[in-house]
DNA sequence: CGATTCATGTGCGCAAATGCACAGGAGATC
DNA sequence: GATCTCCTGTGCATTTGCGCACATGAATCG
């Protein structure tokens, strides 16, 4: 059964029982609707009308069509409500994709966010691989680095996280502090197994010493962390957290160099929506905290 | 929300995944689904749908869409069956309107049709005013009277009811039998009151006594029945009925002259169904004993 | 890394669907 | 009963929508 305009034609037909009147209310040609209801009963191999000189009255077939149709324009109706609206309420699902470990830095802001709009279903992913925006995995998704220039995709920036570069007590204690930056030859560092990392610490860092003093190399910012704090070498941490640790010594004085960026990105689809949006605030308003703390 | 064929189009997308897959299902080209796609996502004012090299992947919206117009496919093809079989099956309404007074006629023919098809319900109306077979307000109707000529009805013989004259046996012994034509002018007779009736036992009646030796006149034939009984006057009845009544007497051997001949008629549309055909035999072969009884 | 496959998207020519005008018929109304 | 109105139905001109071909981009495979 495929056509089903000539439905709705004949639906509406069924219901104003005129041609003339379906053709009104449709805005078509009185003829167009004939054509249609011929070509409707040719396709069915029966009548849905008896034509007459006062209109079209419904057979039986013709009146169970009207019922069935008449459910049908409801929940297209309806359908269309709920799209149209979709984009001026906040509900529904919102699928927001990060870097892994600012997770507690988040978590505030959805908590916020849920309640001011508690129709929501928050979904939070956090994988090692991107979650790709064009494919509708995910509604925002927070990402490090440089900016990110994907082709239907906005980034905004979020935030520079302040990075500092970091020991344990014990560390210092057993190797002393570097006194500039040509005693740092002289340390171990932490940092990600990757030389392509565009991290701007790590960048600033490979400028000053050689990659043989990277003698402890991950994939993962967690594990980084941890052997930081286990002393086994200076490794760059998120200021504000490195500070609430009395085990942590800052090894340097953070330079504006090191800040990392994070970037807001959403497809541009997305982007408008009044979900997105009110989501995009929430989060922007938290992260003016990030720094100062 | 007019436009149901690009709700289909999108309802195959968001099914296939992809706008080729849903162009090869439905027969039409993917440049058209397409642009089905566009239209509607244009006037509904939000994405159904994200783009990508791999297909189109739907968006909530697009999966809400998805679901209702699944259930609206589902619903029409089941209406489709029903249309399309309604033709093959015995099944719903059979309405039949008839002339007043054979009732008992019909009624072995509706018990014995309803038997063999159970799932039939049978709506038998009788009025004065005749039922109008194109506005669909019955599938068969029996008439009484002259070749009926409307167009798109088919007209049917289905028996020639014997007519005969009586008078009760009161009013017999009263007045005596007519011996011949000619002493028809000493009785009183009774009739329908329209001058302009056409059953041929009143034209007969017509051409041989005048119109004031009606002294009875009535506009419903049970009603003359009932006078003819009490006394009043000879009329004609059936003689099928009529010879079931001892306080009757047949006036005149009954000529074929009288014979009332019935018609069968259906519209021309609801002929062919299987229906309309299977009462119709039904009706015909019942109507072969009227005659002799 | 190149070839291949499969997907979307767009300009162009054409056919099918639509709109238009008019004819015809049946009720409705006065 | 004559007129008026409304509705159906059809032939013709028009336009919308469709199919086709080709370009393009991404993912897969050897």
């Amino acid at each position: 059964m495929d056509n089903w305009d000539e439905i709705r034609t004949a639906f509406q037909v069924a219901r104003m029982g005129t041609v003339s009147g379906a053709a009104e209310v449709m805005g078509v040609h009185h003829a167009t609707v004939i054509r249609h209801i011929d070509s409707l009963e040719k396709r069915l191999g029966a009548k849905l009308f008896q034509r007459h000189a006062r209109g079209y009255t419904p057979t039986e077939s013709g009146r169970d069509l009207l019922s069935v149709a008449q459910t049908t324009e409801d929940q297209f109706g309806q359908l269309a409500s709920r799209i149209k609206g979709q984009g001026e309420t906040v509900a529904g699902e919102l699928v927001v994709t990060s870097i892994t470990g600012i997770a507690h830095l988040l978590a505030p802001v959805f908590a916020a966010f849920q309640e001011a709009h508690p129709a929501v279903v928050i979904r939070f992913l956090t994988d090692m691989r991107l979650y790709r925006l064009d494919y509708g995995e995910a509604h925002v998704a927070i990402r490090a680095g440089a900016t990110p220039q994907e082709p239907d995709n906005v980034a905004l920036p979020l935030v520079k996280l302040q990075m500092g570069l970091y020991g344990s007590k014990a560390y210092v204690e057993r190797h002393g502090l570097p006194n500039g930056e040509a005693e740092l030859l002289l340390h171990r560092f932490i940092g990600i197994d990757n030389p392509d990392n565009r991290a701007p610490f790590y960048r600033w860092l490979r400028e000053r010493v050689s990659q043989d003093r990277l003698t402890f190399r991950v994939n993962e910012p967690a594990a980084a962390e941890v052997a930081v704090k286990a002393g086994m070498g200076l490794g760059f941490l998120r200021t504000h957290e490195a500070r609430l640790d009395p085990d942590l010594v800052e090894v340097m004085a953070p330079i504006p160099e090191w800040d990392s960026p994070l970037w807001i990105v959403t497809h541009v689809d997305l982007h408008r929506t009044l979900k997105v949006q009110s989501f995009l605030s929430c989060l922007r308003h938290a992260a003016s905290s990030w720094c100062q703390a």
